[in-house]
DNA sequence: GTTTTGTAGATTGTTGACAATATACAAAGA
DNA sequence: TCTTTGTATATTGTCAACAATCTACAAAAC
């Protein structure tokens, strides 16, 4: 054990080694396909084939598959026996349903964060909300969403608790096969829920528990709303193949 | 599709299909391990070797394999690279998180289920409770516990809310790890328990969300107490069966 | 024309073999 | 005696082949 300060801890080297340690073929495909979902390359409903994904990724079926299982199990994929894997729909109730957890998490998460908020993180807030601000101004969606994820991500990080964490980005992730539709749905949406993310960071910053998980859960019931209109808008969308119903 | 309704509908021969449509041999392992954890014949810490189960169960080593990344997504295993599987182990710290989440998700079921329960689940409720109260009082903790579970599980169901189901299921699923161990602690624990419980039953029968609400909190706050006075530690074991020397 | 039935092709489920890595342990050196 | 180093073994990661199942479509029967 001498010797082994000798060592030359090259940075670079040493991520590298985590990296071969800890990522398997597995993991990559899992991320690289939570990716396509996240970005929309691929969108609800559409099937996964084990051959292509393989060969796309240049690897085999086999951690393709695995990596199905993962994904299945987080809700992004939904798996048919003997027919395959297809990008999870999230019906109008499972929605309301996942809102509805939502809600009830935020408020934890502002009532936590309304106790121990640092003063660099709530800079660090509102950084993201300017940036909201002016994507709004120039009802610029694309730019928006993306801040929207990462502001509420931020603020169940900041919560210090990493199991809410993780229970939050799941059902999140299930959500937002429906949300990026929701909001592009009315550009005046922006200008409001930009009010309300702003209402968020004073209520916490006020200390109140209770004021911040007012605001949360407020936030939180009118992304539900705007999520009906925006659905009642579009046509009654259930893409589900026509199969042979037993019983 | 006129002669359809000519078709015997046996229910066994039903059932039977339906089993083999969606039960891969993935599925059943993954339930199989599943199973071993929630009896305790797995417990935190002990590793899994994929051929070892995949022999004890009669498949080869690929639906193993796929089972394990699955449990691993809901928090039950832990994989390493080149190294294996291991039952998770759950921190102090962990399980406080995981009390936490617990408490908000419990506080919205509470809310629920003072708006929306019918009399007779309210009676499935106390049914439970009483069977937990004729175990308290022999200080059977082998009988009690799977009641405390149900007793949960079954709130949560009669709350209608599957996502929040999921959502509930998956992170006691992690605590058991340690709530096993908590309850066994200190005998007169379960006679508290078991007051708790009715006061439970009591509020939400009463129709008061806010009171519900607050029982439910109360409750879990209290098994997070318990929590902390009885954990103790164990050492892991490992399950490996010899293999036939060949090659 | 409509329905049924049969066949070919594609896709998934499962397995066993091989490669890469880690672990256990004995031999060599201080 | 205590490290260190090398080697054998066990275990995991990956792949390719085979079996089981589904899907599409054409031919036959009504």
């Amino acid at each position: 054990m001498s010797n082994m300060n000798a060592i030359q801890h090259n940075p670079t080297h040493h991520t590298t080694i985590q990296l071969l340690q800890s990522h398997s073929l597995t993991t990559l495909v899992q991320q690289e396909i939570a990716r396509l979902i996240e970005t929309g390359e691929l969108s609800a409903g559409d099937k996964l084939n084990e051959w292509s994904v393989a060969e796309r990724l240049g690897v085999s079926r086999g951690p393709v598959r695995e990596a199905f299982r993962a994904l299945a199990e987080t809700g992004l994929l939904r798996m048919e026996k003997n027919r395959g894997v297809f990008v999870r729909q999230v019906s109008i109730k499972e929605a309301e349903e996942i809102y509805e957890v939502r809600a009830a998490l935020d408020q934890l998460v502002g009532r936590r964060l309304a106790e121990i908020i640092r003063p660099e993180q709530l800079k660090e807030l509102r950084v993201i909300v300017n940036g909201m601000e002016k994507a709004a101004a120039k009802q610029d969606v694309d730019a928006y969403y993306p801040l929207n994820l990462r502001f509420h991500d931020t603020l169940v990080q900041f919560s210090g608790n990493s199991k809410l964490l993780t229970t939050y980005r799941r059902i999140v992730n299930e959500l937002n096969l429906y949300r990026r539709d929701a909001l592009a749905g009315e550009k005046g949406n922006l200008l409001v829920s930009t009010r309300e993310h702003k209402k968020i960071v004073d209520a916490i910053a006020s200390g109140d528990p209770d004021r911040a998980s007012r605001a949360l859960h407020d936030h939180v019931a009118a992304g539900r709303e705007r999520m009906h209109r925006a659905h009642g808008i579009r046509e009654p969308v259930q893409i589900t193949r026509a199969r042979k119903k037993s019983t």
